[in-house]
DNA sequence: GTAATTCCTCAAGTAAACTTGAGGTCAAGA
DNA sequence: TCTTGACCTCAAGTTTACTTGAGGAATTAC
């Protein structure tokens, strides 16, 4: 192990992220690693615990962005305890439980246009144009009306 | 409605698409309108009826490229009939079908993990780490562990 | 002490699904 | 007929989550 703590290089080794990886995560203000005398970066354990985490959230469909947000609540540098886990853990579950019924929702109305063939705008219950309005924003529309959390 | 078919500005109109988004769908190969004499678009039924098959695709959370290879079955210029319809509803029922199965998978792996408090890739069951050394295809990574770590 | 690694910082590329802008043409209403 | 407004083509920009490459400095291994 490097002096002062683990090396860009060792921390990729032991989370299985690419080095360029974590650097990226560096810039998005994910992790603050400190750096040596010759500039080079160096990790200690709350960094990893840092990166698995998001590795973490990225498994369970979430977004850099919303990560960042979350990672925000965990005071730098402190060891996340119990009850910041837990707070942290319902607000995925309840967040999967949203995609869950969004997903039953499309299920159904599929469900009642199966053989219906009408394929139309108007009459198709799968087309729900209200959505549609509401997404305006620029840039690239993802999935229809909601952008902030695209599909994993 | 202009002449020889509708205008790109109409159809953007009917269906509630950009402009520019009914271009690149024709970039794409996912509509193939006529020109008129001065080398307008001029878009009859069926592409409209196609549009409305990418917007709901879409909505049902597929990419173009999946919706270009289900449109690739439905023979230019013919509206699809009902059989194309049930055949493609039920391609997309399973698909919704196998993603509402991914989304509870997580949601289980998150009630066994609220409160344990780990937050550790080794211990986590939320981190599979299978798919992540697969995708890497090199050797066996200490992940994250205590006891593989020494005192920083 | 030197060679081989590893690391550093930008810059630019990638994929998806579009949008925006520049510079120019076509069509419909007064 | 003239003038808007709609349309045309390309090129480049946008977002997210990264990777790749160039050119150079620091560390480690022998």
């Amino acid at each position: 192990m490097a002096k002062g703590g683990l090396s860009i290089g060792e921390v990729a080794a032991r989370t299985g992220l690419a080095v360029s990886a974590i650097r990226y995560y560096e810039d998005e203000g994910l992790v603050h690693p400190l750096r040596n005398a010759g500039g080079q970066r160096r990790y200690d354990r709350s960094d990893i615990r840092r990166l698995s985490f998001v590795m973490i959230s990225q498994q369970l469909g979430f977004s850099l962005a919303k990560i960042r947000g979350l990672l925000a609540g965990l005071p730098e540098g402190r060891v996340p305890t119990k009850a910041d886990w837990t707070r942290i853990s319902r607000h995925f579950a309840s967040d999967i439980d949203a995609r869950i019924t969004t997903l039953r929702e499309m299920r159904n109305r599929l469900d009642g246009c199966i053989g219906c063939g009408c394929l139309s705008l108007e009459a198709c219950q799968l087309y729900n144009p209200e959505d549609r309005i509401n997404a305006k924003g620029s840039g690239p529309r993802y999935l229809m009306g909601d952008k902030a959390d695209p599909p994993a």
